[in-house]
DNA sequence: CTCTGGATTGAC
DNA sequence: TCAATCCAGAGG
């Protein structure tokens, strides 16, 4: 989790990282296989115009939390990078789930393993993370991202975003190369 | 206050 | 291909 103020190459470190949550019922956890990157200068960021109510947490600090609610019913994960009041995060699209998989698997009611991390709603679905770790200390919190520089030996495929319809020619996806876990 | 559409998912 | 489901953000 160092070196978190440049947006587009925090979103590529992130991959290989591992997402833990530590809760009552017990630890759940995940490699991060799947990102995006989100700046304010960006016409598909919930930042572009400028700071409300609900994007309010990416002009904070990085490595803090920004979760949203969406299409009436899901929720995403973002770990917050770039400077205080810049605006920029990094949506976690998908994991590889670690520990915890009996738990995923409650928590998403169902068994295929490839299908419970492999989306942005589903992993927060996975995990349990819901809106009260909105602006969670990602380095302190039972909400941790540990290890950004494991990936050396894994090869990332740059794409553009899914699910925007402005500013899609920017190829700020980034997901390691051939994983079962990216999103479809 | 009203209206519109969404950084998605799962069923048909 | 499309419904689910509801709130943030924009406009009056």
């Amino acid at each position: 989790m160092d070196d978190l103020n440049n947006t587009l190459l925090s979103a590529q470190k992130l991959l290989g990282a591992q997402l833990i949550y530590d809760t009552p019922e017990g630890r759940v956890s995940g490699i991060i296989v799947e990102t995006e990157a989100y700046t304010a200068e960006d016409a598909a960021s919930h930042s572009f115009k400028g700071q409300t109510e609900r994007n309010k947490m990416m002009f904070g600090p990085a490595g803090h939390a920004y979760i949203y609610f969406t299409y009436g019913m899901h929720y995403c994960f973002n770990v917050v990078t770039g400077l205080v009041g810049a605006g920029e995060a990094v949506l976690i699209r998908a994991l590889e789930p670690l520990e915890g998989i009996e738990i995923m698997k409650r928590n998403r009611k169902r068994d295929d393993l490839l299908q419970l991390t492999n989306g942005p709603a589903k992993l927060v679905q996975a995990l349990g993370i819901t809106k009260d770790q909105n602006g969670a200390d990602l380095r302190t919190g039972k909400l941790r991202v540990e290890g950004t520089s494991a990936m050396q030996n894994n090869q990332i495929t740059y794409a553009s975003r899914i699910g925007i319809k402005q500013d899609t020619h920017r190829l700020w996806r980034f997901y390691i190369t051939q994983n079962p876990y990216v999103s479809k």
